[in-house]
DNA sequence: CCAGAAATGTTGACGGCGTCCACATAGTGT
DNA sequence: ACACTATGTGGACGCCGTCAACATTTCTGG
């Protein structure tokens, strides 16, 4: 078994790459993982059989998509927030670097947090829910910043945790509805801005006496 | 054709009925809507070709079940909101009977907003847009009485519309969280409302003299 | 009341799919 | 050099969605 840098291949040359890359192509042009596995094969050119070498059944396949995606989905938000200070700044670019995210793979977010990888043997895929801890955590840091400045109102651990699942409700909420096309509104970037801004300020009235208060 | 109330059925008696109750008795147990079209007529006693008298294809049957589904959401929504005057308790109160439909039912929730209905011919499943504009209608009408009363902050229509897709994206974003165990918390009657109350007030701490005026 | 016509259900067939098995081939370590 | 393992191929099985042809029951018009 080789432990240093990959040794290209043996036949083919790397055929579990090219699987991955095929299935992805797929999943974004289709906007759906109902491919069958013998067409990812053709694709790589390939006989029906070879994937089974490298992915136990299709369900793996596709959890490798998915896992390509978490990366990816990490790589935007770090460095969506990265240098901004203000927690609440933060918050919404991460929030907008998000559903952006959403936005452009469409397919590929629902499958990564859809229950599909969660079928057959695997009860619970450890690598999505690994993943999408990452993605909370993320948040989370900037809402505990936010709580130390003084800026976050919780004053406790207990609200501060209901302040980061009300933000990751709301972002993949978002995310989701304008995936699904669930919504009337179409989106643009500053959508997202101004959902964020909203969950910010909150939907009731703040302090009566200066109304228009809350920018946009 | 028979106009009055419906004439028993022919040979199996209302077949339709029975195969969408089998259809979702097994979409709630196996809580994924990979079974067979071949399976549900098994369980409905008929040979594997009877359902396509009734559904020219799969999705139609899934799609049916869908339906039931919403009009089953609405019910539940309206119900809860019956009666409550503030908006803002109208407000939680959707958002609790939303997340709990939603945790009670699963794998139907998510079928209903997913995408899978609209696969192959029909591109947009006129029956999932008309039915979650529906859902969403109930919550635009607690948040126009809200704005109205000045109790929501809303200058606009458009303002509005940002309040509504605001609220929609939290409460199905929490709703999809749970029911895919992607959140660290666990499901408590008591979870929505507290997500819901942060929904209201915001996530910014409030009443400090001067509002943190940010601009996006 | 009765002959189509329409609705509904059954049987059979076809191609495609996921997966298992046996076999072929190509690199690896000793 | 040689066994071993990793990788790819070809064939087979059973299941599935769907189409077509046929059977049966119910409805409808005369």
């Amino acid at each position: 078994m080789p432990v240093s840098s990959k040794p290209a291949a043996y036949h083919h040359g790397d055929l579990k790459r090219v699987l991955v890359e095929a299935a992805c192509a797929i999943v974004a042009e289709e906007q759906n993982w109902d491919f069958s596995l013998r067409e990812v094969a053709r694709r790589a050119g390939v006989s029906h059989n070879a994937p089974y070498r490298h992915f136990p059944e299709k369900l793996d396949l596709l959890a490798a998509v998915a896992a390509e995606g978490f990366i990816a989905l990490g790589v935007a938000m770090t460095k969506a927030a990265d240098g901004v200070e203000s927690p609440e700044e933060a918050l919404v670019e991460l929030g907008n670097a998000y559903v952006k995210f959403g936005i452009i793979n469409g397919a590929r977010y629902r499958l990564m947090f859809g229950t599909v990888l969660a079928s057959s043997k695997t009860k619970a895929p450890a690598l999505v829910l690994e993943a999408a801890s990452r993605s909370q955590a993320i948040l989370a840091n900037v809402i505990a910043a936010g709580v130390k400045k003084g800026q976050f109102a919780a004053s406790d651990d207990d609200e501060m945790a209901i302040l980061v699942l009300s933000a990751c409700s709301t972002v993949h909420g978002l995310t989701m509805l304008l995936i699904d096309g669930l919504s009337d509104v179409e989106y643009t970037p500053s959508l997202s801005a101004k959902v964020g801004q909203t969950l910010l300020s909150g939907i009731v009235q703040r302090s009566r006496s200066t109304i228009t208060q809350q920018a946009v």
